[in-house]
RNA sequence: GGCCCGUUCGUCUAUCGGUUAGGACACCAGGUUUUCAACCUGGUAAGAGGGGUUCGACUCCCCUACGGGCUGCCA
């Protein structure tokens, strides 16, 4: 148990990176990296139905954007489907599988009587398992898993502790198929065996396959990985999560302008504790990760505090850094990008603009001062403001605004005089400010727009607003 | 149907037999403020139900209810 941790990330492609599947992927990437070890990457796409190249460049899109990066090559199970097959003649060879000729009617018919005999469900059990090969039809077969009949297997988990299958409830499944491609059952084993993976942290809907993949590890007398279940993830109404709770994709998120290390924080804390601890870097969560923390019980995914904790990292951004990703983010969300006015402007707008935004487009409506183009076209809003107090203020501001100096503490003085002289409260007197400067709704303060906007184009501004 | 897992404030959770059951988000009230936001202070709010075990159970055991998963030549 001591030796170098390997985790691994093993989704099929089949869609886009799902939102349990990043926090599947996250939990092992936390576990690995947070000890030193190796974190894989395989894709199971030994369904050739329903994989596609497209869903495999998502889910690597989708964790690369989540910061997860993975050591080696990404394995492609179907590359490996000869090695599959390998080992199940091997399982022939050592007498813990058959060759089951039981075809997809066979198999109904021997339900049928089942339910005929009054059991309401029965498990498959082949005629073929002990047949002597001499019987053999010049068929085709699948290779089936001798599975022990009696006793029990047994699953030490880290998340659910131990869990007991008595072996009568597992049939012998199958693990080569008619067309020599191996199952999913075979496969994982095989691979993760291969792969060197030491714990295998997944979702528990894979609970009871660890008892059948077990018999696999025995079969091949291999030494059986570190098992983690951790819940899935559910919808804020406590049902599965799924598309018609909206966003269930990375991508979604992405393109929803959460910012990556707030999903992180929040995927983290989403079904682990450490204490009280709720808001951390990566970091830390890398220092505090473990399997001990995570709960048993499903959670629900909940908005508000995904966005509370997106929140408290984005002002704890860097600003460069910050300014990438939400030219990212654009990209991402199909919006136009940035021109170079509008990313200096918003590099030197962003101090006082990130600590009040929990999203990008948040962000950017926070923003918008800086982002606007020139001549100012006062939107329906910022006309009411600015003729709800005479246009002459600004016009009586604009000229003395040169003659003050350029600090926050030198503006505010003057602004006050100013409302004063005019028998007005200070907020009548911002509302046509901010108008002028093209800030909406929830904005910085006056005195940071000024700042931000600079001396000479701010008066300019404010002499255009009050033309 | 069978098997497996789960159930503490609305939500995420702490507690690993003895606590006034703690924190966070959300919500409500108040404060601060040139607006919105942010921020500060305070508040409402929880052990699914029933049996045990124990001097003492949210913690251990059993039953029920509810939720979830598996039961494929899907993964």
């Amino acid at each position: 148990m001591c030796a170098d941790v390997v985790t691994r990330f093993a989704p099929s492609p089949t869609g886009s990176l799902h939102i349990g599947g990043g926090r599947t992927a996250l939990f092992n990437w936390l576990y690995a990296r947070g000890r030193g070890g190796k974190f894989l990457l395989r894709i199971e796409d030994t369904d050739r139905e329903r994989s596609t190249p497209e869903a495999t460049a998502a889910i690597l899109k989708g964790l690369t954007w989540m910061g997860l990066d993975w050591d080696g090559e990404v394995v492609s199970q179907f590359d490996r489907k000869d090695r599959h097959a390998q080992v199940a003649h091997e399982m022939l060879a050592r007498g813990t599988a058959y060759k089951c000729f039981s075809t997809a009617e066979d198999i109904a018919a021997f339900r049928a009587q089942a339910e005929a005999d009054g059991a309401s469900y029965a498990l498959f059990q082949s005629p073929w398992r002990g047949a002597d090969p001499a019987t053999y039809p010049d068929a085709p077969y699948v290779i089936r898993m001798m599975a022990p009949r009696t006793g029990e297997t047994v699953i030490h988990d880290e998340v659910q502790g131990i869990v007991t299958f008595r072996n009568d409830q597992l049939d012998d499944m199958i693990v080569l198929r008619s067309d020599l491609t191996p199952t999913y059952m075979l496969a994982v084993v095989v691979d993760d065996h291969d792969m060197g993976v030491t714990h295998v942290i997944r979702g528990d809907d894979h609970l009871n396959n660890a008892a059948r993949q077990t018999m696999v590890y025995q079969a091949m007398d291999w030494a059986v990985p570190v098992w983690a279940h951790i819940p899935l993830i559910h919808g804020p109404d406590g049902k599965k999560l799924s598309k018609r709770h909206g966003a269930t994709a990375v991508g979604d998120y992405q393109a929803m302008g959460y910012p990556a290390a707030g999903m992180r924080n929040y995927l983290t804390r989403l079904g682990w504790a450490h204490g009280d601890e709720e808001l951390f870097s990566t970091e830390q969560a890398l220092a505090m990760f473990d399997l001990a923390g995570i709960g048993r019980a499903p959670a629900r995914l909940d908005f508000k505090k995904l966005e509370s904790t997106c929140g408290w990292h984005m002002a704890r951004s860097d600003n460069a850094a910050l300014l990438h990703e939400i030219e990212a983010y654009l990209d991402a969300a199909t919006l136009p990008p940035l021109s170079d006015a509008q990313r200096d402007g918003l590099s030197r707008a962003l101090y006082c603009v990130k600590d009040r935004a929990k999203t990008f487009p948040e962000l950017i409506e926070k923003a918008h001062f800086v982002l606007i183009s020139r001549p100012v076209v006062a939107d329906e809003g910022a006309a009411k403001a600015l003729d709800s107090v005479s246009r002459g203020i600004l016009k009586t501001l604009t000229p003395r605004l040169q003659t003050v100096s350029w600090t926050k503490d030198a503006l505010e003085p003057l602004m006050a005089e100013i409302a004063a002289e005019n028998g007005i409260g200070f907020g009548k007197l911002a509302a046509p400010l901010r108008a002028g400067l093209a800030g909406r709704t929830a904005t910085p303060s006056v005195f940071d727009m000024m700042l931000v906007i600079g001396r000479d184009e701010t008066i300019a501004r404010l002499n255009d607003a009050a033309d």
